[in-house]
DNA sequence: ACCCTACCTTAGACACTGTCTAAGTCAACA
DNA sequence: TGTTGACTTAGACAGTGTCTAAGGTAGGGT
């Protein structure tokens, strides 16, 4: 987590105490919580923590691009702390669950100029959907509650 | 629109006059409305469709595989009549417009097996982002307002 | 042609996710 | 230490989607 906040400080950025439990929880692991979930997790460590501050925080980590914003589905967005290298994401139609994987080739390089429509093309996301090993094996699907924010994972085909 | 209550017909839907002008709405073009957008033009034809009954038509027929949903941001869903051929989305940040594209090759293809991690992968669904020609041409954003419905369109990177 | 009944629709309440505001607080600098 | 402008807070509010109970109706049976 050090980097991270070294990076932070770097950037004239205010360190208050519910800006670093923020940066931790997002530090910790390389998982893709919701805000909901960040916000949880960052109250276990500040209680008086608010939801607003939490969103606060995460939309300016991402204005930073320090972390990654990840729709998978209409559901609540999920925080990537691992913005530094490009990957994609693998998400679990089960559980919610989302992998970072790494595809190979330029995603980009799919779209030919006629299919391009005059548009002026700047990124790329690419959403593998399926079934994480512990669903595949016949596991009942988690409870998806709000609190727990796991979320529904039903994307586009 | 024959073609789509022909199909839903043949799958023992009960053809209520809501449901035809759900039917008649998404058949008119191959525009992506939103749920929103989809009940006012609905309503326009039958003023009293309630929303929840939109809800539940567009729910059946994705369900049905006649539609897809499309999530490309954190906002509303759009739904997208073009079922019946591979496609991905090309969607404006600016305005919110989403344009069907037909990229080169498997998109599966792009993800060798040690990336992926026991999932058992099953679909793949591409999003490129860009500003359409008249975005890209300067033209102010049109209002992103609920009742328009045209959404945001942050999506990861 | 009429009746039944299971399926469908409705209005509105409710839940979740995210944004905004006004007032109070505090990190960083001088 | 004092100052100040950025930060935080609680709660209201907005957009999107779901659910429920009550009433309506399409379509098959007679």
């Amino acid at each position: 987590m050090s980097d991270l906040l070294a990076r932070l400080r770097a950037r004239s950025w205010r360190l208050t105490a519910q800006r670093r439990v923020v940066a931790q929880v997002l530090d910790g692991d390389h998982v893709h919580f919701t805000a909901d979930e960040i916000h949880a997790r960052a109250a276990a460590l500040l209680p008086e923590i608010s939801r607003a501050t939490v969103y606060n925080t995460l939309g300016e980590l991402v204005a930073l691009g320090e972390v990654v914003e990840v729709s998978t589905d209409g559901r609540a967005k999920r925080y990537d702390p691992n913005a530094h290298h490009a990957h994609q994401h693998l998400v679990c139609e089960s559980c919610g669950t989302i992998r970072d994987v790494h595809p190979l080739g330029d995603p980009l390089a799919g779209l030919p100029a006629a299919e391009r429509y005059g548009f002026t093309v700047s990124g790329v996301a690419v959403t593998y959907r399926g079934l994480c090993p512990d669903c595949a094996a016949g596991a009942a699907p988690p409870a998806r509650t709000g609190s727990t924010g796991t979320g529904s994972t039903r994307t586009e085909a």
